[in-house]
RNA sequence: GCCCUGGUAGCUCAGAUGGAUAGAGCAGAGGACUUCUAAGCCUAAGGUCGCUGGUUCGAGUCCAGCCCAGGGCACCA
């Protein structure tokens, strides 16, 4: 429809001028019309004409049968208006699925064994988890891939801790008092302010590389339990996750790679091995240090050869992390290109901000950082003191929708009040909008009629809905879930006011309400599927 | 010093390819209600879009310089 319309205006345009213009239809302020276009004022310029002028003349030249009306307007915009029934068509239009066939590999949250997973880590999955469903939506089959270190001081500082603090293997599914996080949170403090502590922890770190047999049994229960806290979380936020790699398992993989390219890609330096990044516009950065070991950028291009071992066939390769990442990706992919340029060119990095609370930063320093899991009690809490007894599943919803509503790039503040809060821009907003709308359609005995003849209250309504499909599509281009939440709220926003005004059920005009709200309530619950979050029929 | 992010209302944030009076929510002010869920709706108020130049018929959006905040700059991850 759109691009037919498009079709039309370049045609006219042609006619008129013998102009070569691209027009691309935007979704004005509803006052002034369904689609609009600025070629009158581009033209005018180009031809020295008026571009009041132009838009007449090109105004009298459109006919489609979709089209109501045009009006030229301000400095010489065309504002199009549709036909009731063309309005029908725009709203039952499903997102294209420009997606089919391909194979997308998606890393995203890429917690670390031995601590706790924080809020960071939570935004990254859950931004990444609606990255995926978009991909998903456009017809992408969707690997959902995660990345772990489980070598490193880190891992020496929790296992410090599990001695020390008493970590008790008899009890192993007891997730409070092995709670591996708060070990590690031991060992970081200790490593700081003990000489003798920092001493110890530095030999456990070298029988952890060494896979010494005296620490082999903690080492393997410390992983058992984080994963483990790991997927209770993740069930918790119903994220799913079809393959976890390691660092250790993507290091040999990385340092052969490094090893045959040095001397083409990589130059030793320092008895290191280094990339000169300097050379495409960046930085040079270690690949191998001096003791020969792999540090992260090697390791990282070990993970994405695993991944292309593994998924021979995958046609993009996305991954998310945090920003203070951002540069050192670019180095490592700058080393890939010139290794296998196909791969590189396939890879994306996408980063997302610093989370903060409103209530006070957190420190990961120290250790003391704020939990994924104590964010999920808070906002529990907060919201069974303003709703007692909702399900679980409903204040995820609320969780998600603050994080995803912001768009990627930038840090975040959260603030727990507001993301629970009953008013405003939230997700119970927009579940209370979804189950408004089903009471309705559940009250009601009436058949749903063809939608004719719409009063301007409902013209508002279905014309919003037709933003849908096209609101999926640039979301999916860009990778920006901000795109439909913001979207849906809009929708909810509409529908909130029809609802204020139109009375549906006993109304002479029933049947044709009945046919909107029920077009309303799918594409919304369709948009917060998207985003992963619950649509209640009552609340 | 160099590089990357960001800077829009008191606070938290939207603002696609440059376009019509810069939009929401929260907080604060006011209002409507014998009605399908008031977790809602309506009205007003609140802005030098960090600053200064430039390009353009037109700049929050593009370019340059500067200021501020956060992050990154070789053997940590």
């Amino acid at each position: 429809m759109r691009q037919e319309l498009e079709q039309t205006v370049v045609a006219a345009c042609k006619d008129l001028f013998d102009a070569r213009v691209t027009v691309s239809l935007t979704r004005p302020d509803e006052q002034f019309g369904d689609y609009a276009t600025n070629v009158a004022l581009q033209l005018g310029n180009q031809l020295d004409k008026k571009p009041r002028e132009v838009a007449e003349a090109i105004e009298s030249k459109l006919n489609h049968p979709a089209i109501q009306s045009v009006a030229v307007a301000g400095p010489g915009f065309l504002n199009i208006t549709l036909t009731d029934e063309a309005l029908v068509k725009v709203a039952e239009k499903q997102p294209a699925n420009n997606l089919k066939g391909q194979e997308i590999l998606v890393e995203f949250g890429d917690p670390n064994p031995f601590k706790s997973m924080h809020i960071g880590h939570l935004y990254s999955y859950i931004v990444g988890d609606a990255i995926c469903s978009l991909l998903e939506t456009a017809g992408a089959t969707v690997r959902r891939l995660s990345y772990h270190g489980d070598v490193g001081l880190h891992v020496a500082k929790a296992i410090w801790g599990m001695q020390q603090g008493g970590y008790d293997s008899a009890a192993a599914n007891d997730s409070k008092k092995n709670d591996v996080g708060l070990f590690y949170v031991q060992g970081a403090k200790a490593y700081e302010s003990n000489e003798n502590a920092k001493k110890q922890i530095d030999e456990i770190n070298q029988l952890v590389y060494a896979k010494d047999a005296s620490i082999q049994g903690l080492y393997t229960e410390g992983m058992e339990r984080s994963f483990d806290n790991f997927k209770e979380t993740l069930e918790t936020l119903g994220i799913k996750n079809d393959k976890s790699y390691l660092e250790s398992e993507s290091a040999e993989l990385g340092l052969e790679t490094v090893r045959q390219n040095t001397g083409k890609v990589f130059t030793e330096s320092d008895s290191a091995i280094v990339y000169e990044g300097e050379k495409v516009g960046l930085h040079t950065r270690v690949f191998i240090t001096g003791k020969g070991l792999p540090t992260y950028e090697t390791k990282d291009l070990g993970l994405t050869e695993l991944k292309k071992r593994d998924y021979p066939n995958a046609t993009r390769s996305i991954i998310i992390t945090a920003n203070e990442q951002a540069e050192y990706f670019k180095v490592m992919l700058a080393a890939l290109k010139e290794i296998d340029p196909e791969l590189a060119d396939k890879t994306k990095h996408l980063t997302h901000g610093f989370v903060s609370l409103s209530s006070g930063k957190m420190s990961s320093r120290t250790g003391d950082v704020y939990n994924a899991a104590t964010l999920i009690e808070d906002v529990h809490e907060a919201m069974e003191k303003l709703h007692p007894g909702s399900p679980k599943d409903h204040k995820i919803g609320a969780i998600r929708y603050a994080f995803v509503k912001h768009r990627l790039g930038g840090d975040l503040v959260y603030d727990v009040d507001e993301s629970v809060s009953l008013e405003g821009n939230s997700g119970p907003y927009l579940q209370y909008a979804h189950a408004r709308a089903r009471s309705i359609l559940n009250k009601s005995t009436g058949q749903a009629g063809t939608l004719e003849k719409l009063q301007p209250g409902e013209r508002s309504l279905l014309r919003k809905i037709g933003e849908y499909p096209e609101t999926v599509e640039s979301a999916v281009a860009e990778l920006l879930p901000s795109y439909i939440a913001t979207y849906l709220y809009e929708l909810a926003q509409t529908f909130n006011r029809f609802y204020e005004n139109n009375r549906v059920i006993g109304d002479a005009r029933e049947v044709v309400r009945l046919g909107l709200v029920q077009r309303y309530a799918d594409t919304l619950k369709a948009g917060l599927e998207l985003l992963n979050i619950p649509a209640p029929e009552r609340m």
